[in-house]
DNA sequence: TGCGCACCTGATACCGGTACCACATTCCGT
DNA sequence: ACGGAATGTGGTACCGGTATCAGGTGCGCA
C-alpha cells in the first residue's frame, strides 16, 4: 500500500527502495533485457510496498505509442452509436489499447476539432464516423493520416477517400424493405427522413442530390428506396418523401401531410428511430390503424419494437460487430505499420456487415390496393 | 501544410525552420514568457508552414496535467449511460478537458482495471457509476483518491465512501410512482427487476438485504416501493416481487408467473427498460390490455413510450444533466485542488437532480378493485 | 594461472515539451 | 558617460519512462 502522498510514485523511488539501480528497476518493471531472479523479486516487492504503478504517459513518450485509439461519432447518446462505441471498447481492450470518444453532434467542424485533440494526443489509430460527404471537405482526415495515424471509418463512407470502411449495405437493407412492403401488393410508400431541403422538389435528381449532400447513410437508403420502386415499376411521387428537418416533430407533420393526400400512402418506410416514433405519432393522431390501415418498415431494430402492439417489422443494424469489426480492422493495420511506415498495406476496402429484415407484424396487404388484390 | 513525413514535427524543428532557439519557439507555442512580436509572428509562420501541433503527452509529462477526465460506467451502450456521458462529455469539452470512456459490464474486477488504467494515464479526475456496493469493496476508487485524482460519484452512490456523488432520488422517484398506482386504487403492485437471490424469500428484509446488496439503485427503489406501501397500508406481498436473473426473458417469466397468481397484480412498476419491454411481453401472452386489465409505469422514459398504445407513464431522469452536473463538480474541484494538495474542500455531498413522472395513459382504476371501488 | 565469456547491473542519452534563469541588448535618466 | 532597469533571447535542467551500451563480476576451461 502507497503511503498518503498525493503525488504517485515513480520508478526511481522504486529503485531506491529496493537498493538497485534506476536501470534494473526499469528493467524489471517493464519486462525487458535482464535481471536476476533475487533481484527481481526485490524490486517487485519494493514497487508493491509503495503502489508503483506506470506512468503511461511517459512510456508513450519514449516509445512513441500510446495504446489509445480515437474514435469520433455524431452523438454518443445515439443508442445506435453506443453499441458502435462499445463493440470498438471491447474489442480494443482485449487488445490492450484504451478509447478517447469524442462526439461531434453531427458537426464538421467540431469533427475537424476532434480529430485535432486526437493528433494531438497522439492515438495510435482512428476510428471515425465521418460527417464528410467527399473527399475534399475531409482534409482533417488526410492530415492524421499524414501524421502516421491509421484511420478506418464505421457507418459512414466518405466516397474519394481511400480508407478502410466498415459498413452495412445501405442501399441494400433499404431496397430490401421497400420490396417487402411491394410484395405485399403496396404501391403508394411513403419514405420518412428524407434530404433536408426547402421547398417540395418534384424531379428525383434533386432529392437525391439533396439527401447525398447531407448524410451519407440518408442518400444511400434514398437510393435503395427508388431502386426498389424501378425494380417494380412503381412510378415515383415526389410527394411521398418528406423533406426538411430531420427531428421527430418534423416527421410527423410529414406523415401527416402525407397522410391527408388524395392518395394516400398504404406504407411507409423510416430510415431511422425519430423518424418512426414521429410516423408513429402521425398515425395515431389520424385515427389509423398500423398494419391494418399503413404497414410499416423501420431502421434500427430495437427491444420496443418487439413489444408493442402490433410489434414491428425493422431493418437490424449489427452495432456491436460494426464496431468490432472496425477496431480490428484498425489494430491490424497498426500491428502492420509497426514494421514499415510505407507498410505493405493491402488495398482499403469496404467491409460490408449484414443486415436483417426481422419480420414481425406491421406489414400487411394494403385494405384497397389498386393493382390485383381486392379488400380483405 | 506538412510534407509527406509520417513522423510529426517538433518544436525544435519549429524553431530551426523560424531561425530561433527552442525556448522561443515553446514560448510563442506555448503561449508563455516572453516573445517580440516580430519572432512571434515568424515562429508562428514557421509552425503552420511546417504543420506543428503540440504534443499533448509531452506537454503532460511536464506540466503533470493531462486535461483528461476518465469515465466509467457499466454498459456504454444502455442509452441512460449514453445520455450521462454525452453530459460529461459535452461539459468537460466546453473546459478544454476530454474523456475516456471505459465500460465495465457491471463487473467490478473490470472496474478495479478501469480505475488503474485511469490512473496510468494520468487523468486528472474520474466519473464514477461504481458497482461498488460498500466503501470495503471500493479500495480501488481510494488508491485512484489516495494518488491525488479527483473522483466523483454519478448515477449510485458507494454508502460509506465520503465522495461527491451526482444522483437522481430512486428511494423518493419509485414511491412517488407507486403511490400514483395506489392512487388509482391500485393495491396488489407488481415489482419488476428484483434481486438476483435465488428460491422465494417472505420476508421483506431478506429482499432488501439481497437488493441492496446486488446494486444500489435498485436498493433503493424497492424501497421507495415499500415505502409507498406502507405509506397507504397495504401489506407486502412478496408473491409481487422479481426476483432472480435481470433479463428481459427473465422478467417476462416473471410476470407471467405474477399473472398467474389466484390474486394477481393490478399494476405493475418496472425500474428498468428491460423489465418494462419483458413485462410487456409477459401482458401481450397473456391475453391482458394495458391500462384497462393492468396498469403499469416504468422508469427511464424513452420516445418509444410516447408513441405506442396507449402510451406509458413513465419516470424520466435528467441524464444529459446527471452527467453534466458531475463534470462540473469534478472540474470544480480539480481547480481548486489546483492550489494547494489538501484544499479547503468543502464538504462532500448528494446533489440530487430531479426526476419528473411523465404521466401519459398506462394507469387507470382496476377493473375490479377489492377495496371500494367497483368494476367499472 | 590466465583468458574468454556468459551473466548481470548501472550510466546515460534520448522522447518533446515546460519553465526557470542567465545573459545580451537597448534605452533611459542623471 | 555610465549604472541599472526593461526587454528579448537562448541555455539547460527537469518530467518519468525506454533502450543501448560499457563495464564489473564470477565461472569454466585450457
Amino acid at each position: 500500500m502507497m503511503s498518503e502522498r498525493s503525488v504517485p510514485p515513480t520508478i526511481s523511488e522504486v529503485a531506491a527502495e529496493a537498493g538497485v539501480g534506476r536501470s534494473t528497476a526499469a528493467r524489471t518493471l517493464g519486462g525487458y533485457g535482464y535481471v536476476s531472479p533475487e533481484v527481481r523479486e526485490r524490486v517487485l516487492a519494493a514497487a508493491e510496498r509503495i503502489g508503483y504503478r506506470t506512468n503511461a504517459l511517459a512510456r508513450s513518450m519514449s516509445t512513441g505509442v500510446s495504446h489509445t485509439l480515437g474514435v469520433i461519432v455524431a452523438d454518443i447518446a445515439n443508442p445506435f452509436f453506443g453499441g458502435v462505441v462499445r463493440g470498438i471498447s471491447d474489442a480494443s481492450r482485449s487488445r490492450g489499447f484504451d478509447t478517447l470518444v469524442l462526439s461531434t453532434h453531427e458537426d464538421l467542424d467540431e469533427e475537424v476539432a476532434a480529430i485535432n485533440v486526437l493528433i494531438d494526443k497522439r492515438v495510435d489509430g482512428i476510428i471515425v464516423a465521418s460527417a464528410a460527404l467527399d473527399a475534399a471537405s475531409a482534409s482533417h482526415i488526410e492530415q492524421a493520416r499524414a501524421r502516421g495515424i491509421k484511420v478506418v471509418l464505421v457507418d459512414r463512407a466518405v466516397p474519394g477517400l481511400d480508407l478502410d470502411a466498415v459498413l452495412i449495405d445501405n442501399r441494400a437493407a433499404a431496397r430490401g424493405a421497400v420490396a417487402r412492403l411491394v410484395d405485399a401488393r403496396h404501391r403508394r410508400i411513403g419514405f420518412v427522413w428524407g434530404p433536408p431541403i426547402e421547398g417540395r422538389p418534384r424531379r428525383r435528381r434533386d432529392l437525391v442530390d439533396g439527401a447525398v449532400r447531407n448524410l451519407w447513410t440518408d442518400g444511400e437508403r434514398l437510393q435503395g428506396y427508388l431502386d426498389a420502386l424501378d425494380d417494380e415499376g412503381i412510378v415515383f411521387d415526389a410527394d411521398l418523401v418528406m423533406v426538411g428537418a430531420k427531428t421527430e416533430e418534423h416527421a410527423q407533420a410529414e406523415v401527416a401531410r402525407m397522410l391527408a393526400l388524395p392518395d394516400p400512402p398504404t406504407a411507409l418506410f423510416c430510415t431511422e428511430n425519430d423518424a418512426m416514433t414521429g410516423s408513429l405519432r402521425a398515425i395515431r393522431e389520424s385515427g389509423l390503424r398500423i398494419a391494418e390501415d399503413i404497414s410499416l418498415i423501420g431502421f434500427d431494430d430495437s427491444s420496443w419494437a418487439a413489444v408493442i402492439e402490433p410489434p414491428l417489422t425493422m431493418i437490424e443494424q449489427p452495432t456491436l460487430a460494426l464496431g468490432a469489426k472496425a477496431a480490428e480492422i484498425l489494430l491490424g493495420a497498426i500491428d502492420a505499420g509497426e514494421g514499415r511506415s510505407a507498410a505493405p498495406r493491402g488495398p482499403s476496402a469496404f467491409h460490408t456487415l449484414e443486415t436483417r429484415l426481422v419480420e414481425r407484424a406491421s406489414v400487411r396487404r394494403p385494405r384497397a390496393a389498386d393493382g390485383s388484390a381486392r379488400r380483405g
